[in-house]
RNA sequence: GGACCGUUAGCUCAGCUGGCUAGAGCGCUCGCCUCACACGCGAGAGGUCACAAGUUCAAGUCUUGUACGGUCCA
């Protein structure tokens, strides 16, 4: 007994009760002898609900029904069906069930290893070529601090048709895998979990914290790297790595320290971005812009001199505690009246100059925005605001920090000239100090005016409150150094952008340059305006979670410094450090120095991996990487706390996870960067181009000796929900595709994610959810959130009206409501992956057809010689060496939608409506049309593998097993795994251009026919006659039978043999009339009439069209020649058309 | 403020260097339980290609401007 037919019976599993997988209820049935009974099908149902439902089904198309069943109290969704037990041990299932099929899949794949590659043979440095080309990708590594999304499944699912498609092509083709420890996005999901339970990182202790985030880190790795498995991603799963693991680790510390030693490391005072909640200062990139509601305060500041006063205009009334100067420009014509004066800064008391700086906005109450808020004096506070910092280096001001890293006001950071009026600010919170010294003005009657003021204001993209520009000291990268901007930007492809700026050296031939290639190339302009504006990176971060910083640092006084420092330091500039030779530097460190302040000087001391330290060639050789760092902390050296920017070994991630910079060190890593590095190509999203692109390519091109770390660079659309919005963590709008596997299959959300990619921007994807309860998808509702972004509400009620709840995926990610047994969570779903789940069903159906026809063993007879085969034969083979080729070129030029549509159409429409209909009535006797019929087959599978792989990976064994014999000129040879197998390779002298012809003409006949059966609506199964002419019957003895099966013709007969039947219809075609009788016992002569001017007042417009366009001598005098026959040819060809018809129609009359 | 993208059928989208009567899937209408598939088969309806001007023999496609929606960077 066999279970023939899988339906299934909606999603009733996993909600409680005591659940029996399908197969369990089968083999029960089947020992109570109920064959013709009904089965479950999809994944596992409640015993109950199985005898209740099956009372209420109803049959219906030779299935059992149970849409609208109640059972359980549940009412089944429509597509509820179940099947019979069928004694047909060799049978697919009537419909492809992925839940089914995928496991399986899987784990044939990773019990053969089967995405395992070894790198080539390296001989000297040099790879020994095996006439094998290397592909490979490194994955975007996802962050560890939540599930994937379906941004993330589109990527993935590009890179795994890329590596799939590669792979098959024969290449040597690795897909590294792993993850990232994304620094401050996963401290502060943890912390914020900790602190749920009334838990304080600071409590805890580094080394706890750092632990307890490993355990979330491990969580979602496994849960990153199962969601992948289960999409099919085909990565090397032996090489699965983490930005923290210890070869990337390595990575980190051999890079640090070479750029350390290099001087392109350094430290300083800066001012950044500081979040003073999460304590961290943020990259520019990870400042977010938003406007803000606020105020524009005019304060007054009387002159030194008594002759009267200033009005400064300022949003931040509360830093002008450090204000050092007041700016005004020199060309307005309020400067003249108060140059070289000064200013007594109110509550502080501090003297600061008037400074003219054209910087400053002169005000107009005609300008611009700007203009008409200014009041044409900027007080100057270099240690609060870039700008300032700016005028304070142009006119060397004082900068005075009044903060601290909490955003408080305080005495302890820079402040020294405090007054007993200020002493008062000190301590409150910056909201408060602005309330307070907005007051004080107004008590002092310095407030001049207050206006509403909307302007955008940095907020932190991880605790959202404003981020304040600080003073610390932090860790740069000189990436400004033409050694890493300039190689950046020489890398790209001169014919994306042909000039360089000015600073960069031009591209030479040297290794990489100008081999660096956007898609879509608008791309490669936005790479290239971050390039020209680029900043020193500050690599360091005030976190615990990260790969802390491998440098001993100690301050100590002039007077204290050791020889070999003072010496270093020799006329040395405040603040610019000097590489020193010391006992450090012998023991294998990097030792620098600076002037902090004339009197105190920093030392830091970077210390290399032991791995690195071992191969230097040092004086002092017998200190290990432990007995460095404790020599070190012995002599007073402490290690920064800091960590880095997660960017800095995300950055590294094409080297560090082939191992560099010793890959001998590590298991199965030797060769890796050889064979794979640069790589070939990078999948991602457009926002991280400038984060991450950018330092992947400086890293990698320093490190190695110009080499880029990839050549292409693909840009994948952004996944928008069905209001516009982008689909994001933070919105909680986001999918999980795991969701949308559940509804639909990993295959169809593949298909319909590759079909979905076009070169564009955007795309958008309504999203609807499926009830917990009923299973019934349905639309949500829609809430607005404060910020105005529209979300599907937390709680849903259940479309079934009985008052039953659920809870969005929105409502659980945004933590707005817990899901419980009550209100459980509801699954995303969205129409837009049905045609993917239709297309991976059609493909099942089409193989379960054939290998019904395919029972005969050809495997002895020689290869069937095409030139002799059957027209449809000839056809279909043509038409898959078309396919191969348009795939090819998709592929190559990464047109993905251009992949499924081609697939999507050559399967559907050439090989099932048109291919497999016309071989019905000649497969079963026609050895050799078997064998054709098996090897298209064979090749269809192989053609979609790399988009749909699980449903083609699980025909492939009976379609393995069924098919023999071959064809002559095209190559497919077996494999047990499809995944393995090698793509399709075709003669192209077996493409019949005279059968792809003669094919669009019969087909267009049968289109004709069929579309006048349509309008008569003539049973399905009606034979119908048809009288032709000569032309029209050479045509359908040529084409072998293809019009009457695909048109339902019974018979042929030849139009001027004898008087042509009273009850008929006439079609033009080709200038001829075919005569259609047989359709009913009478035709509507009324009807047919209607029918018959229409078609002449189409044909007429058409003509009167043509005619037009011959008529207009710039047409015919400009266009190219052959356009303008192609319009003759028409015009001559309806005119024919319009005699027959109108011969037809007399002919009624 | 700068840059980029989008606006084509009810919905989601194709439409390459300007040139067939502007296409697809879903949805809709009609007919079909045709022995692979109702997640299917056959047929059909449905579009002033956002708006305005320009270039051209010819514009959905090129240029300029406007409007609306979106993204990124300041």
């Amino acid at each position: 007994m066999y279970l023939r037919h899988v339906g299934w019976v909606g999603d009733v599993e996993g909600h409680g009760g005591d659940a029996i997988d399908c197969a369990q209820v089968a083999r029960l049935l089947v020992a109570d002898g109920a064959t013709d009974d009904l089965v479950p099908l999809r994944g596992k149902l409640h015993r109950c609900a199985f005898a209740k439902a099956r009372s209420g089904a109803r049959y219906q198309n030779g299935f059992w029904c149970f849409a609208g069943c109640v059972h359980d109290g549940r009412t089944l969704p429509d597509r509820s069906v179940a099947s019979r037990v069928m004694s047909a041990p060799t049978e697919l299932a009537k419909t492809y069930v992925p839940a089914d099929a995928e496991p399986d899949v899987t784990s044939r794949w990773l019990a053969a290893n089967a995405f395992h590659v070894e790198p080539a043979e390296v001989v000297d440095g040099q790879v020994a070529d095996d006439g094998r080309a290397a592909y490979s990708i490194v994955i975007p590594p996802p962050n560890v601090t939540a599930a994937l999304h379906l941004g993330h499944a589109l990527n993935n699912t590009l890179q795994d048709v890329l590596t799939r498609y590669h792979r098959m092509k024969g290449d040597r083709t690795l897909w590294m895998p792993g993850t990232d420890h994304a620094g401050i996005a996963t401290q502060t999901v943890v912390e914020k979990r900790l602190l749920s339970d009334g838990i304080k990182r600071l409590d805890m202790g580094r080394d706890a914290f750092i632990s307890k985030t490993q355990e979330w880190k491990d969580e979602y790795e496994a849960v990153i790297l199962d969601q992948l498995q289960t999409m099919g991603a085909s990565c090397d799963w032996d090489r699965t790595r983490f930005t923290m693991d210890d070869m990337c680790a390595t990575a980190v510390r051999h890079a640090f320290f070479e750029l350390f030693k290099d001087g392109l490391i350094y430290r300083g005072k800066r001012l950044v971005n500081w979040d003073p909640v999460t304590r961290t200062a943020l990259s520019d990139d990870e400042v977010e812009m938003e406007e803000v509601e606020g105020h524009m305060w005019y304060l007054t500041y009387p002159l030194a001199d008594g002759s009267g006063s200033v009005t400064v205009a300022t949003t931040r009334p509360e830093t002008m505690l450090g204000d050092t100067a007041v700016a005004v420009n020199p060309e307005d014509p309020l400067a003249a009246a108060v140059r070289g004066k000064e200013i007594v800064l109110p509550i502080v008391g501090r003297t600061i100059p008037i400074v003219e700086d054209d910087y400053v906005v002169m005000a107009d109450p005609d300008g611009d925005a700007k203009a008409q808020y200014a009041s044409g004096f900027l007080k100057v506070t270099p240690a609060h605001d870039p700008n300032d910092w700016d005028i304070g280096l142009r006119h060397d001001l004082d900068v005075i920090n009044i903060m601290g890293p909490d955003g408080s006001i305080s005495d302890q950071h820079g402040w020294e000239d405090i007054s007993d009026e200020a002493r008062a600010f000190v301590g409150l919170s910056r909201e408060d100090a602005r309330t307070a010294v907005v007051d004080w003005f107004e008590a002092n009657g310095l407030l001049a005016e207050v206006r509403d003021y909307t302007h955008s204001v940095g907020h932190s993209y991880r605790s959202h409150v404003p981020i304040e520009p600080w003073l610390s000291d932090q860790w740069y990268v000189a990436v400004t150094d033409d050694k890493l901007r300039g190689s950046a930007l020489r890398a790209q492809d001169p014919t994306q952008t042909p000039d360089l700026p000015d600073g960069v050296s031009p591209r030479a031939d040297s290794t990489g340059d100008g081999g660096l290639r956007f898609h879509p190339d608008r791309y490669a302009r936005t790479y290239y305006a971050w390039h020209d504006n680029i900043r020193d990176w500050c690599i360091s971060r005030q976190l615990w979670w990260g790969h802390q910083i491998p440098v001993w640092t100690q301050l100590v006084s002039v007077a204290d410094a050791s020889p070999e420092v003072s010496a270093a330091l020799e006329g040395a500039e405040l603040d610019v450090a000097s590489q020193v030779t010391s006992s450090w530097t012998s023991a294998g460190a990097a030792h620098l120095a600076r002037l902090v302040t004339p009197t105190e000087i920093e030392e830091a001391v970077c210390v290399p991996p032991q791995s690195t330290l071992s191969r230097l060639d040092r004086a002092d050789a017998a200190l290990d990487e432990p007995g460095l760092v404790a020599a070190l902390e012995a002599a007073g050296y402490v290690r920064d706390p800091d960590v880095l920017d997660t960017w800095f070994s995300s950055g590294l991630w094409p080297l560090s996870t082939m191992g560099w910079p010793w890959a001998e060190d590590f298991d199965g890593a030797a060769g890796l960067l050889e064979t794979f590095n640069p790589t070939s190509l990078l999948t991602t999203a457009r926002e991280i181009i400038t984060l991450w692109v950018s330092r992947m390519v400086m890293f990698n091109r320093y490190f190695r000796g110009g080499d880029l770390p990839f050549q292409d660079v693909f840009i994948h659309a952004m996944i928008q929900d069905g209001h516009g919005q982008k689909m994001s963590k933070s919105l909680g709008n986001g999918v999980d595709p795991r969701d949308i596997i559940h509804s639909h299959g990993a295959d169809a959300m593949r298909f319909s994610l590759v079909q979905m990619t076009t070169d564009t921007q955007d795309l958008r994807m309504p999203v609807d959810m499926i009830c917990p309860h009923t299973g019934e998808t349905f639309t949500p509702t829609f809430v607005k959130t404060p910020a105005g972004h529209d979300v599907a509400a937390a709680i849903q009620d259940s479309p079934g009206g009985d008052g039953r709840q659920m809870v969005s995926p929105f409502g659980a990610a945004s933590g707005e409501v817990a899901p419980n047994d009550e209100m459980p969570l509801a699954r995303n779903t969205s129409t837009k992956f049905d045609i993917g789940r239709n297309f991976a069903n059609k493909v099942w159906n089409a193989s379960r057809f054939a290998l019904g026809s395919l029972e005969d063993d050809h495997s002895g007879r020689p290869p069937v010689d095409l030139t002799s085969a059957r027209f449809i034969d000839r056809w279909i083979v043509a038409r898959l060496a078309e396919t191969i080729a348009s795939l090819e070129q998709a592929v190559d030029g990464y047109h993905f939608n251009t992949y499924a549509d081609t697939l999507y159409h050559f399967v559907w429409d050439d090989f099932c409506d048109n291919y497999l209909e016309a071989i019905k009535p000649t497969i079963r006797d026609d050895a050799d049309q078997q064998v054709v019929l098996g090897a298209v087959l064979d090749a269809v599978l192989r053609l979609m593998h790399p988009v749909c792989p699980f449903v083609t990976e699980a025909l492939w064994p009976n379609v393995s097993a069924a098919r023999s014999g071959s064809i002559a000129g095209l190559e497919l040879p077996p494999s047990d795994l499809l995944a393995l197998a090698a793509w399709p390779v075709l003669d192209p002298s077996l493409v019949d251009a005279g059968a792809v012809a003669s094919f669009e003409r019969a087909n267009e006949l049968a289109s004709q026919i069929r579309r006048l059966r349509g309008e008569r609506l003539v049973k399905p199964k009606q034979r119908i006659t048809i009288h032709v002419d000569a032309a029209v019957g050479e045509l359908i003895a040529a084409t072998d039978g293809f019009v009457e099966t695909l048109a339902g013709v019974g018979t042929v007969a030849d139009a001027s043999a004898g008087d042509l039947p009273t009850v008929s219809s006439a079609i033009a075609f080709e200038g001829s009339q075919v005569v259609v009788s047989d359709l009913t016992e009478a035709v509507d002569i009324d009807a047919e009439k209607d029918r018959l001017d229409k078609v002449i007042a189409d044909l007429e417009k058409q003509i009167a069209n043509f005619e037009g366009r011959l008529a207009n001598e710039g047409y015919v005098n400009n266009a190219k020649p052959h356009l303008v026959q192609e319009t003759r040819d028409q015009l001559v060809a309806a005119q024919a058309d319009l005699t027959a018809s109108i011969a037809a129609r007399t002919a009624i009359d």
